[in-house]
RNA sequence: AGUCGCGUAGCUCAGUGGUAGAGCACCUCCUUGACAUGGAGGUGGUCGGUGGUUCGAUCCCACUCGCGACUACCA
């Protein structure tokens, strides 16, 4: 083996050859587990936060794979309607082209190639980031059995009465001309004005005032209200005033939402602009002009001069003629919020149009009760709390939007304007017994991409056929995703999935947290602050990352900022770390919280963990060899550290086993490392030089002591598998011939069960009893400065039978890794030399200074030692003195607390007695 | 305005009603035949503040200060 790993060249070979043996499939035996991907947009690429995620499901997926499950990823893509249509549309538009300038046909086909073009980035880096997905089963929500599952369910739901289509008031997006779900709105906190307009009374006799922070839309009012309690207007209820510009008589109404302590307490109502006007309109009967065309410029509905000028000019406009006419009373400085578009980023107009709903309350109320019963749990479950307020409070979803690019609404039209709805034209015929004679016409509209997304589980398992992959991965075992599209996504499955399968779509939902750079940051391409995960994976230069980082960027400023920051905070560029090291630190990151913050040299340290590992296996290879160590009939002898390693690791695979049953990654990867690092290298290697290298051991002690080198290494592999796939492989290949183990791959092989592995409480205790003589002589060492090389004297005081007892067959160990020279017990009451001391509990540990030690450092280092015994006594004291603790704390405790005093009194007492004897030297 | 969350070592974060932890950083020593992407030892925290419950609070409760996210918004 290499003596530094390197993961590049492996990472590649390995994947390749997984896939071609099609191990990624579910196997056909055991309990189903299925997880689906959050279909990331075709033609995008993978983020940290999907590779963080793609990394969790990843671990999941190969652990219950090793279990025996009958697992199965399900990879695919989402058509990602308004995002993708906007990039082609972009793609038009440098070549100085309009989408309009094609046909609806040749755009459409465009997006396909676009499709086809870019559709295989994510696909390349799920593979480089390990994802072990069916890729057989790949999906996309435009294929044509999801597109045909997209026109079932819309049927269904029409049949059934929760889908309608009606005129009302939706969020316009006047630059991409498409109306929005809510979700897809963004308010933003803005800077505007607050202008306080003076509409004069019908009669002529004084005016009132109103507040607005758009101006322009005046020209659409058709009433001005005030609150019924409100005393100040109570004589004006019922008149009515005249519109100024426009000359329009409307009327004073009084209606409760009006609040008198904001503004001046009137409001002008302007119902086709504004969604709180709507409301008011609805409930007193108001007209609704509609005064913009759909680009929200001035249409036809407004005096002349005003015509076609674009809504913001004709804020200016409007402002000016009103001041000119002393109408504008006072005008102030306002904080309001903007709605814009989540995509294009326009400012958003309420605007009323024809558009299709999802009747919403009745799904939302089965979803609720199904989270509600437990039915399905979310984790952490706090995030039930946010899924019950947005359930509780949820409106009808506008799900037609005035695109090109996605599922076609099927609905239909004649020329008399009636609409049917059906699965295509033939069936919209035959049930409504239209004659050949009719034309019809289908709607224009495709629907909201997260319609076909809200089928995910279930459309890609073949629905609406009832097919065998159906009936056994539904309800999938678990949903991982982000809390940002709790609302989007997540709610809406559950919905979905209640309707038309009449079951939770998962029994578990994952939320993760959100990856933010270093400074907890959002990362975004405007910030310049992205990291590309494979950019991590192999690395790159300072350049091309900066390159990389402000390409594409509309603004210059923008990319200078990023350009800066990019040079400041990667100054030699990204050195490559390799898959397993990025995915190891996803899976370590991944606490409860709902922020995390990646920080590179955190991969740095699991690098080194990589390589550790690969050094592990190295000691490991070399020194077991090829041969089988328990070939034969050879007999075996295990020592205690042998004993040891394999009990200690049945503690940590059962850590493992909880930490992915409660999805407790960063414990999982906690456990792993501790284990791999401080047990097994640390010191279950080093235990094993002293047996392998020594002339005395017998052949059946070396043989148990190769065998449990290997085989633990062995095990180890699988037990790092499911988050290290790539170098586990590799070792594993080695290692489980050696191992007896016989399989083509780590991955489908079982995952270790801390049943076989049994806790060894003595052999426990016995190597805790040699870590702490060893640590007690390096600590000696470490603070008195004598060279690990410097082999010592040793003495015991105070040793106990059982001190005498481990001494004695432990010795080698102690030896050897306390670099030893010799070790003398005393008997009691013989006098010692002058040494430095440490204590494992009773039995003090002897270093004499005979020219090693300087008496007035240990004596210092003693001073410390018996400062912090004797707080930790006095804090025990004044415990036990405590009556109310004796009588009232449990007994343990209480048990516990007496013999943590004993202990700190017999500490104080024996480092004052070596300070005493210390003191007489630096006396003299 | 409502909902939720966060405040623990220099930094990033775990954690528990009874002895406060990790990684990184820092200091000292060491190239010993798996690994300097390493080994050994060490420094460092009144657990945001105040009060309450308790024998005992970093943990539970109340209030408070400072952040943050989301939802809905007063024209």
């Amino acid at each position: 083996m290499e003596k530094i790993y390197a993961p590049h060249e492996l990472e590649r070979r390995i994947y390749e050859r997984w896939e071609s043996h099609g191990w990624f499939a579910p196997s056909g035996q055991g309990a189903p587990y299925c997880i689906v991907i959050p279909p990331p947009n075709v033609t995008g690429t993978l983020h940290m936060g999907h590779a963080f995620q793609h990394t969790l499901m990843d671990a999941l997926t190969r652990y219950h794979r090793m279990r025996g499950d009958d697992t199965l990823w399900q990879p695919g893509t989402d058509h990602a309607g308004i995002a993708t249509q906007m990039v082609v549309e972009r793609q038009l538009n440098a070549h100085g082209q309009k989408r309009t300038d094609l046909t609806r046909e040749e755009f459409v086909a465009r997006v396909w190639k676009w499709k086809e073009q870019s559709g295989g980035t994510i696909a390349s880096q799920m593979r480089r980031l390990g994802d072990s997905v069916d890729w057989s089963r790949d999906r996309f929500t435009m294929d044509p059995q999801l597109s045909r599952a997209v026109v079932d369910a819309f049927v269904r739901l029409h049949e059934d009465g929760l889908i309608y289509r009606g005129k009302r008031l939706v969020n316009w997006d006047p630059v991409l001309l498409t109306a929005l779900s809510d979700l897809e709105v963004q308010s933003e906190e803005e800077e505007g004005h607050l202008w306080h307009l003076s509409y004069p009374l019908e009669e002529g006799s004084g005016h009132v005032i109103v507040a607005t922070t758009r101006p322009e839309t005046m020209l659409g009012d058709t009433a001005v209200a005030v609150n019924p309690d409100d005393e100040r207007y109570q004589h004006l209820i019922g008149k009515k005033v005249r519109l100024p510009l426009t000359g329009r008589l409307i009327p004073i109404i009084a209606d409760a939402y009006v609040d008198p302590a904001f503004g001046s307490g009137c409001v002008k109502i302007t119902p086709a602009h504004d969604f709180n006007d709507y409301e008011i309109g609805l409930r007193h009967g108001l007209e609704q002009i509609n005064i913009f065309t759909p680009r929200a410029a001035l249409n036809d509905n407004v005096p002349e001069r005003f015509r076609g000028l674009d809504r913001f000019e004709a804020r200016k406009r409007i402002v000016a003629e009103l001041t000119e006419a002393g109408l504008v009373a006072r005008v102030d400085k306002h904080k309001l919020t903007v709605p814009r578009g989540e995509r294009g980023g326009a400012v958003l107009e309420p605007y009323l149009t024809d558009q299709w709903y999802v009747r919403i309350a009745p799904l939302a109320a089965s979803a609720i009760a199904a989270v509600e019963q437990g039915r399905t749990r979310f984790v952490p479950e706090n995030w039930e709390k946010t899924y019950f307020e947005w359930m509780r409070n949820i409106k009808d979803w506008c799900v037609s939007r005035q695109l090109w690019w996605g599922h076609r609404i099927p609905a239909w039209y004649d020329e008399q304007g009636n609409v049917y709805v059906g699965r295509d034209e033939t069936e919209v015929r035959a049930k409504h017994g239209l004659a050949v004679s009719v034309t019809l016409r289908q709607d224009e509209d495709v629907l909201d991409t997260w319609f076909s997304s809200a089928l995910w589980p279930f459309s890609t398992q073949g629905w609406p056929d009832k097919t065998p992959a159906l009936e056994k991965f539904y309800p999938t075992s678990v949903l991982v995703t982000g809390f940002d599209i709790i609302f989007f996504w997540v709610a809406r499955m559950m919905m979905m999935g209640l309707k038309f399968m009449g079951d939770v779509p998962f029994r578990d939902i994952y939320i993760t947290g959100l990856i933010l750079d270093e400074n907890g940051d959002k990362m975004s391409k405007t910030k310049g602050n992205v990291i590309d995960p494979l950019d991590i994976v192999d690395g790159i230069e300072l350049e091309a990352l900066v390159a990389k980082r402000t390409s594409g960027m509309m603004q210059p400023q923008f990319a200078a900022r990023a350009e800066k920051a990019t040079r400041k905070q990667f100054p030699e560029g990204i050195a490559p770390h390799g898959t397993d090291a990025l995915r190891f630190t996803f899976a370590a990151l991944a606490s409860p919280s709902r922020e995390l913050r990646f920080d590179l040299s955190r991969v740095a340290g699991y690098r080194n963990f990589c390589n550790k590992l690969w050094n592990a296996a190295r000691f490991v290879t070399m020194s077991v060899g090829e041969a089988e160590p328990a070939s034969g009939s050879a007999p075996v002898e295990l020592s205690v550290a042998d004993r040891w390693i394999r009990s200690r690791f049945g503690r940590m695979v059962a850590a493992v086993e909880a930490a992915f049953r409660d999805y407790r990654f960063d414990y999982a990867a906690t456990a792993l490392y501790e284990f791999t690092w401080y047990e097994f290298c640390d010191w279950y290697l080093e235990l094993t030089k002293p047996v392998l290298h020594a002339q005395n051991a017998s052949e059946a002690a070396k043989r148990g002591t190769r065998l449990t080198l290997v085989e633990t290494l062995e095990a180890l592999q699988r037990a790092l598998h499911p988050l290290m796939p790539f170098i586990t492989e590799e070792i594993w290949q080695r290692a489980a011939p050696v191992a007896g183990r016989a399989g083509p791959t780590v991955m489908l092989q079982r995952y270790p069960l801390a049943a076989d592995y049994p806790t060894d409480e003595q052999a426990e205790r016995e190597v805790a009893w040699i870590q702490a003589f060893i640590l007690a002589v390096r600590q000696i060492r470490g603070e008195m400065n004598i060279a690990p090389s410097k082999r010592i004297p040793v003495l015991l005081k105070g040793a106990a039978a059982q001190d005498k007892d481990y001494t004695a067959r432990h010795h080698a160990y102690l030896q050897r890794l306390a670099n030893i020279e010799t070790l003398t017990v005393l008997e009691p009451g013989a006098a010692a030399p002058e040494s430095a001391t440490a204590l494992i509990g009773e039995l003090a540990v002897l270093v004499p200074m005979a020219g090693l030690i300087d008496a007035a450092a240990e004596a210092e280092r003693l001073e410390k030692l018996l400062g912090k015994a004797k707080q930790e006594l006095a804090k025990a004291r004044g415990k036990l003195a405590n009556e109310n603790f004796v009588r009232n704390a449990p007994p343990d405790v209480v048990k516990t607390e007496r013999e943590r005093e004993a202990d700190f009194e017999r500490q104080v007492t024996s480092i004052t007695a070596q300070l005493d004897c210390l003191r007489g030297l630096l006396r003299p």
